[in-house]
DNA sequence: GAACGCAATTGGTCTGACCAATTGAAAGAA
DNA sequence: TTCTTTCAATTGGTCAGACCAATTGCGTTC
């Protein structure tokens, strides 16, 4: 019964934590350093062997903090090269949304609602708030659609490319984040029956719709043709996964 | 007995982020057990040093895996006990939200407008789909908010509660989820100045208005009301934080 | 000067051990 | 019997050191 006795206690304790576990420890302080603004997005943060010794836990500990920072996408790990504060435009992870569709059964339906309820908003925003600059990124979406007409993976693309356009110009970016982490999910589901569809002119005249509504700083208008394109988007998804019956009908529940 | 069995093989990759090989297919097979609904709310996954051996990784990248999981709160680990599906209602954790504010300099402002913006479009569908159990709850909470007029964190509470309420009753859980999510970073902004705060009648008193629409069914009416409260609501708070001006300025970025 | 190659840096993984919380069954008391 | 106490097995949490793999930068070579 030989013991190896490894004796070890830190005393961490620093800046106001309550709970004991190490991996917390280190969310807390990467969080700290964040609020404090010595951590700026797209700076790289310390070696985990330094950053483990500085906070006075293991490397395991430490990975498993710098892991939690990475699934909610604060933190960019680069193999061999180091690990980065997430920099670019706000956004929100999309998978943790669609880990919740799986588990509770969200149907395309009511996530379709979700999405119409926030662009809607997002739309009346940016018909208050867009600069030339939003109008002209959202101008070049809109001809990119139209030029992909006959290519509907291409078309996808842009179609996205001014929904994003369109939360940008918002100028509100948690409502942006929550406009992409939602169109994410979607957008998914859409990639497997895009190539069915046969509405896209009719869905791409109606962007340019939304895009003259907000020219015109017509916040009612931008509502009410988002409202209505997503509606008819919503139809058009339905048509097409209907066509498909048979494959996979993996997503029905109705459970409460 | 319930010995779940998982074939190794070719990742399905879904979110492109920074996880590693092994992490990945962790993260993928538990998916895949959850979208095959071989895994269900509140079950209880295999002990992390069986499931190791079943997916051939080690146990450090299984937890890897399972901490990315819990981080996107898909699962819950209870020490002593195992690790388990998270079950309960569908909820997005605030603190991806938390961190991007901290990381973006998210102004009071703009998660009011996001607040906002998410509510009001709750609020319309709640009226629209709200049943008799739901209007139940919200009326439990309406009188319980009333009851604690002279209790500022039991206020807030029941506060809170109500605008819960409204959102499971708009029969959307992702609407839900994303509007819970908001008010969980405002709430945590608003515990630290709720005490001086003096309009709390005026404020309940909105929320018996934007209940009373959602009962007559009146869609209109309850955007009306709930946009004219929460922009009552972040004029409130705002006086709050500038009572408080000279303490803790931590929160206002400008990007210049 | 450009292309190649090697070595240092750094994240990713593995192994095995020990610590700590939980649980449930065995032992003991009422 | 029934309840309480005790303790050992189970299981997640952490640690340590080693090695693998991707990246980067510098020095060599042509």
């Amino acid at each position: 019964m030989t013991s190896i006795k490894i004796a070890r206690f830190q005393p961490v304790n620093s800046s106001g934590n309550g709970n004991g576990l190490m991996t917390e420890q280190v969310v807390d302080q990467v969080r700290l350093l964040i609020q404090q603004g010595k951590l700026r997005p797209g700076d790289r943060i310390p070696p985990e062997r330094e950053l483990a010794r500085q906070l006075g836990v293991s490397r395991a500990s430490l990975r498993s903090g710098l892991r939690y920072l990475g699934a909610i996408g604060v933190l960019n790990s680069r193999h061999g090269s180091g690990n980065f504060i997430a920099d670019g435009p706000p956004s929100l992870d999309g998978a943790p949304l669609n880990m919740l569709a799986a588990l509770h059964g969200f149907t395309t339906r009511k996530m379709f609602e979700a999405r119409r309820s926030v662009e809607v908003a997002v739309a009346g925003l940016a018909a208050e708030h867009a600069t030339e600059e939003h109008l002209r990124i959202m101008a070049e979406e809109l001809t990119e659609t139209y030029a992909a007409l006959d290519n509907p993976q291409e078309y996808l693309i842009h179609d996205f490319g001014f929904h994003r356009a369109v939360g940008v110009a918002s100028g509100n970016p948690i409502l942006s984040s929550i406009m992409e982490m939602i169109s994410e999910v979607l957008y998914q589901r859409r990639c497997k029956t895009v190539g069915r569809s046969r509405d896209l002119k009719e869905s791409v005249d109606m962007h340019r719709k939304i895009y003259r509504a907000i020219r015109a700083r017509n916040a009612d208008a931008a509502r009410a043709a988002m409202s209505e394109h997503l509606m008819m988007a919503e139809q058009a998804l339905a048509a097409e996964e209907l066509s498909e019956s048979g494959s996979d009908e993996s997503n029905q529940s109705a459970a409460t």
